[in-house]
DNA sequence: ACCTGAACACCGTTCAAGT
DNA sequence: ACCTGAACACCGTTCAAGT
């Protein structure tokens, strides 16, 4: 009788067995997540308010500090959904390579971090904005690190098999971090088309001028052209 | 009698003839924007109230809406006080490096352009968080436009004069402005300790990463060691 | 001409009370 | 266990009224 299927569930019948905190209609933790992100995009990072985002999924004002014990805490978790996507975009990418020399990989890295940032803007935005977000006080700041330890531990590899052009190997990094991180900020602030290039090209000609890049530290000089 | 010097001056007998709008001790609209600086170093860009601000300079809190329109005029404020300074910051690198190559005039505005940023990170925080100023609405574009036109013709010249590896001149500007954006905010947002350098040194490894790069997109490749 | 005081519609956050 | 309602101290902004 004790595992006999209860009939008391008076909601929906298709319960996702992946949301655990229920309220009146499913996971109000993850609704809330999803009306921020929403909310980003209507009207930008500045006009969240956890009462508008209470409002949008139809809970009282208070309802989200059952949840999230600070507007902070709310936008930090979207920014860990974001980063985790983030991640995933670059294992993908660096999974693609793994045939490929160091040093593609490395630039791999970097592709795909171009590309998740151009086309998720808004999560972009809100990983980057660090006044806004608890970084430290989260897994965020050891998620990032990871990514660092794998495009060190590439740039050894790539040293050792006498793919680099000799110099130092952490400020090859550090540009390549600086450059990648600079260009997917020009992309959400609006920049390229000061540049005479129009959007859709941005993506594409970022990761030229990533490439530019990596033939610069490359030892294969004859590797221009179409990389 | 009407051209006779009026008595009626009971204020301050010394007056700066720079200040415009007089309040009881001086000038509100200066007086605001260094109290909205102040705060920013003190509790950060969000914390940043109208109220506070005005209470910090000792008056009304509607009495800030005489000269700024709403917040964002009064960041915007802020933010075009900053790239003033920045602006002279670069004049004056560029004008010490007027006998040198273009190459080398494209490099001294990076090295000003850090400089500056690194010796002011409040103010560079201020103007590259485009959310919370009117970046359109202002001088703040053609100013910044100067610059890149400024860029723009040394990168002409330097091609030119044979300085440059062949190659697009519109991306290595890009490039450039990556680069150098992205040092600046990895130094603002407190990531060079993860990269194990100490913040002391982080304007002299920021202008390494730069040399690194004109460098490879310079002709003369002897040209490394102490640039 | 410039500032004050009071008011309006918001906001983050807390907490006792409901189910 | 999870949510509501009311409350507190804030906020941006407006506007009539003061000097």
């Amino acid at each position: 009788m004790s595992d006999a299927a209860p009939k008391k569930t008076s909601q929906k019948p298709t319960r996702k067995e992946a949301t655990s905190r229920a309220y009146h209609h499913g996971d109000l933790r993850k609704a809330l997540i999803d009306a921020c992100v929403h909310l980003i995009e209507d009207k930008g990072l500045e006009a969240v308010s956890v009462r508008e985002v209470a409002k949008l999924v139809g809970v009282s004002p208070a309802a989200p500090f059952r949840h999230f014990a600070t507007r902070t805490a709310l936008l930090t978790a979207v920014a860990e959904e974001a980063q985790e996507r983030l991640g995933a975009s670059i294992a993908d990418t660096l999974r693609a390579a793994a045939q490929e020399t160091p040093l593609m990989q490395f630039r791999a890295i970097g592709v795909g971090f171009l590309r998740w940032s151009f086309a998720n803007p808004t999560h972009f935005q809100v990983i980057s904005s660090r006044s806004v977000i608890d970084y430290e006080g989260s897994r965020l700041r050891s998620r990032n690190d990871l990514i660092r330890v794998r495009m060190n531990e590439l740039m050894c590899d790539a040293a050792s098999q006498g793919l680099l052009r000799p110099g130092d190997i952490k400020r090859y990094q550090i540009a390549a971090r600086a450059m990648v991180y600079g260009l997917a900020r020009m992309y959400i602030d609006g920049q390229f088309p000061s540049w005479g290039l129009p959007v859709e090209g941005a993506l594409a000609e970022s990761i030229k001028v990533l490439d530019l890049f990596i033939v610069s530290i490359s030892m294969a000089v004859a590797l221009d052209g179409n990389l």
